[in-house]
DNA sequence: GGACTGACAGATATTGAAATCTGTCAGTCC
DNA sequence: GGACTGACAGATTTCAATATCTGTCAGTCC
């Protein structure tokens, strides 16, 4: 025995051995193997296979969380901000898509099974968007009658540039024409926007 | 021998065939059982069983490119046109995936099957939308440099509420909320939206 | 005594032989 | 003679036997 056997040495063995085998054939006793343990061992730090692969998926989505916290610049106007937060993750998804298919069509599965996670990621992320158009607010550069609402629509309305299900699209070589054309209606949208209905013009 | 086959109704049979059976069991040989002929005779009309899959394709697309065409209220303003288009294409959308999901999961495999069909389709569908947005400059109801562009880019917007790959997302119970806030935000973009980026306000 | 093993029952996945399907075509039937 | 049949080869799918995996737990080892 060299040392104790640790839930985040499981959680870097899973990470390897998914990124091998892929999810569907990745299982618990190949695992323990890479880590020289019985599979046994395993169901110490983990109830399941699932709770397993959940707590892999987490760490995944919280490292997305952190590098998008991270580099807001408060300089920018919300629009910039706006503009430049969505372009991050819109980099940042398609570049893991492009640089590495099947490590990424492995998240995909991951995150499919994990709804619940997912769902708090979603919140997450949205929750960014709510406070940079609350920001555009304040500075009267954006109106909405409900800064929630409009950063969930906001969200929607870009799904094309982070959903999953999208992913293929993302190889087209306008994609970017695309992106930038969905973000400048959305940014002009947000100048003048109320929600319910959208009458009085100026 | 009672009368003629004809592609039409191996068309109708075949239908029927994947209604009953589903895209996977769906065969040939059922679609001539259900005609009472032998199979050979349905390759005389179709050369391959890909053919026949994209035929029925193509008659269900022209189904529902007709009955977005009908109905264009004239009367109606620029923005509460492309609502009520919008509005109508998702409701088209949700009711046939609500009412009978096994129909709506066989019609999106089928569309999955025939990339060449649905690129007619949704240049068709995107199409529209930038006859009603050229409406909407023609009246200086809407601000754009580029319709067809700017068409896209609403087309991408709104693909939560049209894209089959977020049908599961349709039952939500404010989904209707949403639609309508990604509508709105959308509708306002319109009224002052310059493509490559969005700057001089008012 | 607490970390770990390994054998076990039931669930799931793999495999390869048998059945079915696709597409062809020579031949039958009005 | 043109619409249709039915038997056929090769490709694909099905099914059941076999192997592997998941999750448990009594027992081993420091």
């Amino acid at each position: 025995m060299a040392e104790a056997l640790t839930s985040e040495a499981i959680l870097a063995a899973t990470e390897e051995v998914l990124r091998r085998y892929g999810p569907a054939k990745a299982t618990v006793v190949d695992v323990a193997k890479a880590l020289g343990v019985s599979h046994g061992s395993v169901y110490r730090h983990f109830a399941t296979k699932a709770a397993l692969r959940e707590a892999v998926t987490r760490r995944w989505l919280d490292a997305i969380h952190e590098e998008m916290e991270r580099e807001f610049d408060p300089a920018l106007s919300a629009s910039d901000m706006l503009r430049d937060w969505l372009q991050r993750l819109f980099d940042k998804k398609r570049l893991s898509h492009t640089e590495d298919v099947e490590l990424f069509t492995t998240f995909r599965t991951l995150v499919g099974e994990n709804s619940a996670v997912i769902e708090y990621h979603l919140e997450h992320l949205v929750g960014q968007v709510a406070r940079i158009i609350r920001a555009g607010v304040d500075t009267h550069e954006f109106v909405t009658d409900d800064v929630d609402k409009t950063a969930q629509a906001v969200w929607d309305a870009t799904q094309v540039f982070h959903h999953p299900a999208h992913a293929q699209e993302w190889g087209n070589p306008h994609i970017q024409d695309a992106f930038d054309a969905v973000v400048s209606l959305v940014v002009a949208g947000l100048r003048y926007n109320r929600i319910p209905s959208a009458t009085g013009d100026a």
